[in-house]
RNA sequence: GCCGCGUUGGUCAAUCGGUUAAGACGCAUCCCUUUCACGGAUGAAUGACGGGUUCGAUUCCCGUACGCGGUACCA
């Protein structure tokens, strides 16, 4: 195939961006990639009322943060600029018109009162929600069912009017799904969208045709909602004569809420403990905070790789993948057609592998950034790199870091020596006591050293190692956990451990 | 209501008609470790249900049930 793939993500700027989002721009951003093609970021903001201060900024910093820089965008510029549909007003009029011409759409007169009024009217049992159709339309106000004369006076005297497509009323339509293949529609059943708002502006269905096409597009990909609408879309191609530039389309499963059933919502995150955005949010109308999983420690490679797999899979039972895999491997007809219950565990899991694989030097800026946050100071990464490839198979979060590590670099406060009390005697409390001095002496200073003098004083004076290795962690980690004792101790240095031993003793008295 | 999409263990899922239905997460037990982890081992689903097609179906078709999505001058 000789054209280039193009295909974009298109949001609209009315919040933080959470899981769904995230994920059609994955996919849609390894599509561009493994076919060598252009990611292309459009803003649809054609919706004034809900256009949300700062949305955009945080969509692009979301992409960064990820790692799927669009190559064409707001802030980038490209060839096909704007890339803001607001800023693209002016397009979309010319184009309503046009199908207004060739017969496809029709001037609406209709206030937003006869619309709910009609509503009203029409309801019934069978029919809870009546649609704007064939079947109604020569009842309402509209140029259909107005006649000429009517519509130019109106049109003349300035009523406001909105453009709607008049949709064929027998007719079966389809297309072929890259997911989900073959997909029917009559459009009888589908309503007279509106194309063209009162204010001018386009409404989705008319923004991406029309920007889609302008901007050679090839593959559209983008959330299961929109698969009811496809019809009104694939009529727009059609009838704007554009059905041979037509792009491929593919629409992505939905990720659900992990208990119960339906969509997958902010509010499931607040109620079941785990973010659902990408990055933190703060609305700036309601003030209302949302955690992301940057924040709550989570590696970007691995934010992407948890995302990948929540639909996909390359079929070989492989789990770990960088972008760079992801791209290689990646292909939409192996995307699932049902939806998948989002699962936290599941999504740690995936954190902790990369923590584990990640080296000290990829880890260390982040590290030393929740340590920093917590308090402890960093002076020398060396030591810190050391540290984190000492304890990093035991954190799951970024944030575990600090609880992990932070003993290498403040001795316990308070060290807890309470597990060991019980058990606590003259013998063991003499063999601290002469530690010190023993330690003092060793000529080398690491963990074999420290080991060797340890045991074979416990073996002089017939205590049992084990006994003395955890009052000993007590002392040096402040609490039931961390890496090997004698590698702690090796670590910290002779004159920290001297210290800690000391303190704990005082603790104990 | 109508239209569309979907349905393999608690969750994510492999299987593109054919031996005992992979693997992962989580869970349980065990081993390793006289810390916590890591690592290793073991255990627990007969494929929503009912019909077909076929020598043979989890895999193809139909129906039912259930779930989800849509049904806005929102995207």
């Amino acid at each position: 195939m000789a054209t280039k793939v193009r295909v974009r993500f298109a949001p609209s700027p009315t919040g933080g961006l959470h899981l769904g989002g995230v994920r059609t721009v994955l996919f849609n951003y390894l599509f561009a990639r493994h076919h060598g093609g252009d990611f292309v970021l459009r803003i649809e903001d054609t919706d004034n009322t809900r256009f949300v201060e700062g949305a955009e900024d945080y969509i692009m910093e979301t992409l960064r943060w990820c790692g799927m820089e669009p190559d064409e965008s707001p802030a980038a510029g490209g060839p096909f600029a704007p890339y803001r549909q607001s800023e693209r007003k002016a397009n979309y009029l010319q184009y309503a018109e046009k199908l207004v011409a060739d017969g496809h759409a029709y001037y609406a007169f209709d206030t937003p009162e006869e619309l709910e009024e009609m509503r009203n009217t029409f309801k019934s049992a069978e029919n809870p929600s009546p649609q704007y159709d064939h079947k109604l339309r020569m009842k309402m106000r509209n140029s259909l069912s107005l006649g000429e004369e009517e519509v130019s006076r109106l049109i003349s005297e300035g009523v406001p009017y909105v453009i709607r497509i008049k949709m064929p009323d027998n007719q079966t339509i389809g297309f072929t799904d890259m997911i989900r293949g073959e997909v029917n529609f009559s459009t009888s059943t589908v309503d007279d969208k509106v194309l063209l708002k009162k204010d001018g502006m386009p409404t989705y269905h008319l923004a991406v045709v029309v920007d889609d096409y302008l901007m050679k597009i090839t593959h559209a990909f983008r959330g299961e909602e929109w698969l009811p609408s496809a019809p009104v879309h694939l009529l727009l191609w059609n009838y704007l004569g554009w059905s041979d530039a037509m792009p491929q389309w593919a629409h992505l499963p939905l990720i659900l809420k992990p208990d119960g059933n339906g969509k997958l919502s902010k509010r499931d995150g607040d109620r079941l403990g785990f973010p659902v955005f990408a990055m933190n949010w703060t609305d700036p109308r309601s003030n209302e905070f949302t955690q992301g999983f940057r924040e709550r420690g989570f590696l970007p490679e691995a934010f992407v790789n948890m995302l990948a797999m929540l639909g996909w899979n390359d079929g070989t039972g492989k789990e770990i993948f960088s972008m760079q895999e992801l791209i290689a491997s990646f292909d939409m007809s192996r995307v699932h057609k049902g939806g998948a219950k989002f699962d936290f565990e599941k999504a740690k899991w995936f954190n902790h592998e990369w923590i584990k694989a990640s080296s000290a030097a990829r880890l260390l800026p982040d590290v030393k950034n929740s340590l920093t946050s917590a308090g402890i100071s960093v002076t020398d990464d060396r030591y810190l790199a050391t540290v984190i490839d000492m304890v990093k198979e035991r954190c799951t979060l970024l944030p575990d870091f600090v609880e992990q590590s932070g003993f290498f670099f403040n001795a316990p406060a308070s060290p807890d020596m309470e597990p060991v009390k019980a058990k606590w005697n003259l013998d063991k409390n003499l063999f601290f006591t002469d530690l010190p001095g023993v330690l003092e002496a060793l000529p080398d200073w690491n963990a074999v050293a420290v080991e060797t003098a340890f045991k074979e004083m416990a073996v002089a004076r017939a205590i049992k190692v084990g006994e003395l290795q955890l009052p000993f962690r007590l002392m040096l980690v402040g609490g039931k956990f961390g890496p090997a004792v004698f590698d702690i101790a090796a670590t910290i240095g002779k004159d920290e451990v001297i210290a800690r031993i000391k303190k704990g003793l005082e603790s104990l008295a």
